[in-house]
DNA sequence: GAGGCATATCGGAAACTCCCGATATCGGAA
DNA sequence: TTCCGATATCGGGAGTTTCCGATATGCCTC
C-alpha cells in the first residue's frame, strides 16, 4: 500500500470504511444496532465463525472507534458508539459533488449527449 | 473469507464500503467530487501511483457502481454516480441503533453505571 | 487459592489486495 | 492503412487480511 499522504480526516474516513468493509463485522454491527448492546457469546452463537474470530473482529471495530466495550462481570458487553456513526455520515460530504463542486458549470454541454457509457 | 450468507442489501453495503476503504480510491472520489468529472490522465498526474494502478482503482469503483465512465475520443471521462451516494447514505440505517433498535429499554438500568470502559 | 466460564491473544496457513512494468486495445489523425 | 496517444488488462511479487485451534488472561464462586 502506497502512502498518498492523507489528511487526518481522510485517514479517519478510510479507516472507518475499512472496518465496515467485511461481512462478519457488518453483521456484528447490525446485531448491535438491533439489540442495542450485547455480549460476545451472543454474537458467537449467531455467526458462522469461531469465537476467536469474533473477538478479533470486535477488536478491529473497537480500535476503529465504532463500538465500545464495557466489563460486566466475566463478560464484555459491546454497543455501537453513536458519535462514530455521526462522523461516518458527515464523511460523505467529502465525496459528494453536491457539497464539494465549485458550483460552476451549471449547464450540460451539448457535447455530452454524444457520449457513450463505458461497460 | 467465510460466507455468512448475506442478504443482497448487506452484500451491496459491504461492497460499497470496500470500494471506499482505500486511500487512493478515496482520493480519486474526492477529485471527482470537486471537479465534477475528469479524465484518467488528470488523476494520474495528481496521484503518486502508476497509470495502470489508477486504471485498476477506477475499475473497482466502476464495478462497485460508484463512478461511471464515458468515452470522449481517445479518453475516458469519469464522474461520480449520485445514486450510489444515496444508497451509501441510506445504508447507514442498517447499523444505526436509532433506526434498528426495537425501541424497547427506554431506561438505563442502574447496573450500567457500575460498568467500566474497556481499553 | 482452585476451578470454571467468558473473552482475548498468539502462531501460522490460505486467500486476497495493492502495486508495478510490460503489453494489448481502441479511437482519431495523418 | 498506419501510427500515436490514452486507457485497459496481464503476470507476478510483496504485503495484508481473515480464519482457525491452542493457549493465556481475567473475573467470579466456592
Amino acid at each position: 500500500m502506497k502512502s498518498v499522504d492523507q489528511t487526518p480526516e481522510e485517514a479517519r474516513a478510510v479507516e472507518l470504511f475499512r472496518a465496515l468493509a467485511n461481512p462478519v463485522r457488518f453483521r456484528i454491527l447490525q446485531s448491535l444496532a438491533q439489540r442495542g448492546e450485547c455480549v460476545v457469546g451472543d454474537l458467537v452463537l449467531e455467526l458462522p465463525v469461531a469465537q476467536s474470530t469474533v473477538s478479533e473482529h470486535l477488536k478491529v471495530l473497537r480500535e476503529a472507534g465504532i463500538v465500545t466495550g464495557t466489563v460486566e462481570g466475566p463478560n464484555r458487553c459491546y454497543c455501537i458508539d453513536p458519535t462514530a456513526l455521526e462522523v461516518l455520515r458527515s464523511t460523505f460530504d467529502l465525496i459528494d459533488p453536491a457539497c464539494c463542486a465549485p458550483a460552476s458549470e451549471p449547464f450540460v454541454s451539448e457535447q455530452s449527449i454524444t457520449r457513450e457509457s463505458v461497460r
